[in-house]
DNA sequence: GCGGCACTCATACTTTAGGGTGATTTTGCA
DNA sequence: TGCAAAATCACCCTAAAGTATGAGTGCCGC
């Protein structure tokens, strides 16, 4: 492509790019003059399409949704072993009700500090029942108190 | 009451009705000339009320309809007399296999000590695991532990 | 009435459990 | 193959559990 080529196409670029600008001009002064021409229409078309859509908003926006209840099973494994009291075993041990009753709290996980608290008695007092009741029950854990009270179902 | 008072009454009645017509009738000239000095702003008024109708009943006529969802639980009760492990609860709680062994000799009431050898693991490991199984069952004592877990279906 | 037992409490001490931190190795999974 | 989680271990410190001993009170049965 030479050089003089490309200055005549440019300009017939130039020419394209006027008339297209002129035509543009055109139909932009035409359309002026019909906003003009129909001012209170396009006015009321404006305010129509507005509070269309504020209508729209204003529906969605308040509109009470529907409930939809959906039941979800959920499986709970209970394992139903009656427990019942050992007495035979109770007096076997020798385990006094008041130790059988450190006993339960204590298979509850409470500390020993919880323990007094509930049965209104000293730690001191609770230490002492769990000696007695580690010594009854051949142990020296609490841990291995629980295990070995509820195998003699002492405890549930 | 005589027949003069009635008379009377009744001019008296004719005079306020002819006043109150007359009052009205100026009223409702003044709300004419109301009207056609502001027909511009009326008539935008009634196209906002008439377009915002238009939007409420497109909208809900059109508009996906809001669907709340209500998830109701219902336990569904498994009875069972034997220990089953119940792995949702495992994955739910996030217990390793390493962390349920200490769980469950721990429930036999041995010490920290007893575990590490039955396990060949130092006792400090064997802190570490119970440490972090009391996280994840949110427990502060091994005996709450024991007994949260017997209740998760963790242990027998 | 008195001994025995259950219950209560205290003090002093030892042992065990548990928390916190940090580090290394294994292992399962993408 | 590389990363995250699990598993392993150590050290230090505090809290809780457990032991030992002694002592006071109240109840029951002989």
């Amino acid at each position: 492509m030479t050089t003089n080529t490309v200055f005549r196409n440019r300009s017939v670029l130039i020419y394209g790019l006027s008339l297209a600008l002129l035509m543009f001009l055109l139909k932009w002064l035409e359309w002026r003059f019909l906003v003009i021409d129909h001012a209170t229409e396009i006015y009321a078309g404006c305010i129509a399409v507005l509070f269309t859509g504020l209508g729209i908003w204003l529906a969605l926006k308040l509109a009470r949704p529907k409930v939809q209840t959906v039941i979800v099973e959920r499986e709970v494994i209970i394992r139903t072993d009656s427990f019942m009291l050992d007495e035979k075993q109770l007096e076997a041990t020798g385990i006094s009700k008041r130790e059988l009753e450190v006993l339960q709290l204590m298979a509850e996980g409470l500390s020993n500090e919880q323990i007094a608290e509930r049965i209104f008695v000293s730690v001191n007092t609770v230490k002492t029942h769990s000696s007695k009741l580690f010594g009854k029950l051949d142990v020296i854990r609490r841990t291995h108190a629980i295990d070995k009270a509820r195998k003699l179902n002492l405890i549930p």
